[in-house]
RNA sequence: GGAGAAUUGGCAGAGUGGUCGAAUGCGGCAGUCUUGAAAACUGUUGAGGGUCACACCUCCGGGGGUUCGAAUCCCUCAUUCUCCGCCA
């Protein structure tokens, strides 16, 4: 969430470049300062009349000393009333904190000064282009009849154990998802991500801390028979920042630097077509993520560096991509500036998201508390940013489709050290 | 799941009703000494709110309570450790 002293010092400019989002927050920020004002006013009054009880009781501890109990039990009636104030206004106080938190959970980030206007996908800024698209032979298939011809992944069959969006991988579709994992983290770790295994379940605070409560509360798996406050992610990404939750760190601390590979699940309410079949949407995928925690000086270069490294696994994938820079309508709710990757499935004719790397700038900082000392040995918010690196059942597909040949579907050379085998 | 013990500042560890945001040690930072470093010595060293700056307020696992006053007493939840049970 943005902070309320930014929120505060630039009113005018929040403002103006949350138009981006296709939004007028002009109330909504009205709104908070109010609000704060209100809490700062209260917050004085609480503590003065805090100080002047204590201030009375270390009068009667002294009055006890010297014996003059007397004296001091008429001190004691005196903070009777001070009593009664001061739970009252702690009440007031309270109040107002809930309400200007409950509004700032509201209030998306500030997209940064590149994101470009627009509504929706169609207005995504394309940066830039990569890899030739594949002439295929004339019976080229899209990869859901690819995977029952060759029988390597079961749709069905996932339906039958879990549901619909839970499908099984099997023999060499199993050992090729498995290779792009290792693949994908060996690329990884040699980059400097330090790979991290972390919970798949998280709770409320972790949720809340990355910016998936309280806003998308009925995009995740709730395991509230046994816990109320227990969630599936939905992204390693909610667990491998909240690693950091609360932290303090040093200067010479950052950038901190992660990879992790986790299942991700989603309840995708509502979505059924054409486009979300086979692979292309699921309940449950796998992923694999990087994700940082820079000085705000270095995090928009961090930014550059992540794309850049995507890059670098398609291009020894010989996938065909382009970037997109989300345009405002399409950036998500915590991000400042979010880089797509899609991958052009060639059977299907159309590109498919696999990758996606923002910046939050100190939006999930500062629910975290995650904070570092600078220099000087002020406490500043750091920077997160994360993405994925990448989708596991896209690639997938990507790969099922681009690499199909007439006599079996050929495996990316970088990947056949992991496979063992060069053709499905 | 059952029984017992514990949770204090970056770490270790004192503190059982007032003068405790908290002794002491280690670590960190600055300085003295040194050609430099080490050692030694001296000083300094938690966070949040608030203020132009002070003052002031809050925080000793979380929440609630008792009291004029709580790190200290009570309730409750969480976590950790030990023993038992169960188990990949």
């Amino acid at each position: 969430m943005l902070q309320v002293a930014f929120i505060r010092e630039h009113k005018e400019d929040v403002i103006k470049r949350l138009t981006k989002r296709n939004i007028d927050a002009s109330q909504m920020i009205e709104e908070v300062i109010t609000l704060d004002e209100e809490r700062r006013q209260l917050q004085t009054q609480l503590d003065n009349t805090l100080a002047e009880s204590n201030s009375i009781s270390k009068e009667i501890g002294a009055l006890y000393k010297s014996g003059k109990a007397s004296e001091a039990n008429v001190l004691k009636e005196k903070t009777t009333q001070l009593k009664d104030d001061s739970k009252t206004l702690n009440e007031q106080l309270n109040d107002k904190e809930e309400a200007l938190n409950n509004l700032l959970y509201k209030i998306p980030n500030v997209p940064h000064i590149s994101v470009p206007t627009g509504n929706t996908d169609e207005d995504n800024e394309e940066v830039f282009r990569e890899g030739a698209i594949p002439t295929l032979h004339p019976n080229a298939k899209p990869h859901w009849e690819l995977v029952k011809e060759y029988d390597i992944i079961d749709f069905e069959l996932g339906t039958k154990i879990a549901g619909a969006g839970f499908p099984v991988y099997k023999g060499k579709g199993a050992k090729l998802q498995r290779a792009l994992i290792a693949y994908f983290l060996d690329k990884n770790t040699a980059a400097g991500y330090n790979e991290v295994q972390v919970p798949h379940l998280v709770n409320e605070a972790s949720a809340l801390g990355t910016g998936q409560l309280p806003d998308k509360d009925g995009q995740m798996y709730h395991a509230a028979n046994v816990d109320p406050s227990l969630y599936l992610i939905p992204t390693g990404e909610v667990p491998a920042t909240n690693i950091y939750r609360g932290d303090l760190l040093t200067n010479t601390q950052l950038p901190q630097a992660l990879t992790t590979y986790t299942p991700c699940f989603r309840v995708e309410a509502g979505s059924y077509g054409a486009h979300v079949r086979g692979l292309n949407r699921l309940h449950q995928f796998d992923k694999v993520e990087i994700l940082r925690v820079e000085h705000p000086d270095r995090s928009y270069t961090a930014l550059d560096e992540m794309v850049n490294h995507i890059k670098g696994i398609l291009q020894e994938l010989k996938l065909p991509y382009r970037i997109l820079r989300l345009c405002g309508g399409d950036l998500g709710f915590t991000s400042a500036l979010t880089y797509d990757f899609e991958v052009f499935s060639t059977a299907q004719d159309r590109w498919l998201e696999i990758s996606s790397v923002s910046n939050f700038e100190t939006f999930q900082a500062n629910r975290l508390k995650l904070r570092f000392k600078n220099q000087d040995g002020k406490i500043q918010l750091c920077h997160t940013l994360n993405g994925s690196s990448l989708a596991l059942p896209r690639v997938l597909a990507g790969i099922l489709e681009n690499y199909q040949t007439e006599d079996g579907i050929q495996i990316p050379e970088v990947l056949i050290p992991y496979t063992g085998f060069n053709k499905i």
